[in-house]
DNA sequence: CTATTAAGGAGTTATAATGTCTATAATATA
DNA sequence: TATATTATAGACATTATAACTCCTTAATAG
């Protein structure tokens, strides 16, 4: 029951081209030397953000990644979903029972928890404390 | 980012337990059965839940598990935490920065789940719905 | 004393997360 | 056009954790 290191450097990342460039490409090197990760790895994570549309790529040189046009809109729920995917945090419906109580009770909780999320920007963050990841 | 089966087969086991025997004692092998779990694996959950005092158990002939006095108190956050650990779920501070604003984001969005957790009881699902495990 | 039941330890298996390596595709610039 | 640069993709290796089993020990009722 944790998020995965994955969420954990997607969020970073969301954050760095927030605070340090919201127009300008940025190349996968300098965010892994920030997050000390491996350029690789990151990599991966960051193709998944590209895919759901939390960033934008461009190959070649002088490329990079940079955030989309409507990159104030994009909430931490977002940025979870794309790498933690949709998927409910509880499937407990033993006996095969559709109207499980106990699943209600978690997924109203999960609700709370994502509506909150929900409401959350990285561009918030951004403008709080510009010099902080 | 997914709750253990061993937390769905506890919060499962609870609710048993109230709605069938809140006083009289019951074995692992019932309710083993009913959950379709092991019975040694489900031993070793119970056994979890014993310790964190959410129920109280007697070895020996005739012995088993049973709901302790304050039962009615006691809420899905309890159990959960019995099972998975007091943890946060999010433990994001790279760059060892102790004002991580990632960091508070994410506790606050754990904290209103867990609220609403802390408000659910197994006794409230007991009451509404006696046949449904 | 014996049957019954929980508790504990050590180990195995399965699954998912994490990370690496190599090759391919696309783009800018000289 | 040629080259350097950068993202993308797939396969693979490693590690961590969950899930589960087996066997032994301890406690209790009859």
């Amino acid at each position: 029951m944790k998020y995965s290191k994955a969420t954990n450097y997607a969020l970073h990342t969301m954050l760095y081209l927030a605070v340090t460039s919201p127009k300008q490409r940025v190349g996968v090197q300098p965010m892994a030397e920030k997050l000390e990760v491996s350029p690789t790895y990151l990599s991966k994570i960051l193709t998944q953000l590209v895919k759901a549309g939390m960033i934008e790529s461009s190959p070649g040189a002088g490329g990079g990644y940079k955030l989309p046009s409507n990159w104030e809109e994009i909430s931490f729920l977002d940025i979870i979903h794309a790498i933690e995917g949709p998927v409910s945090m509880f499937d407990g419906c033993l006996n095969h029972n559709p109207g499980c109580l106990i699943q209600r009770v978690m997924d109203d909780a999960e609700g709370k928890m994502e509506e909150e999320l929900k409401q959350q920007k990285i561009s918030d963050l951004a403008e709080k404390a510009p010099s902080v990841l």
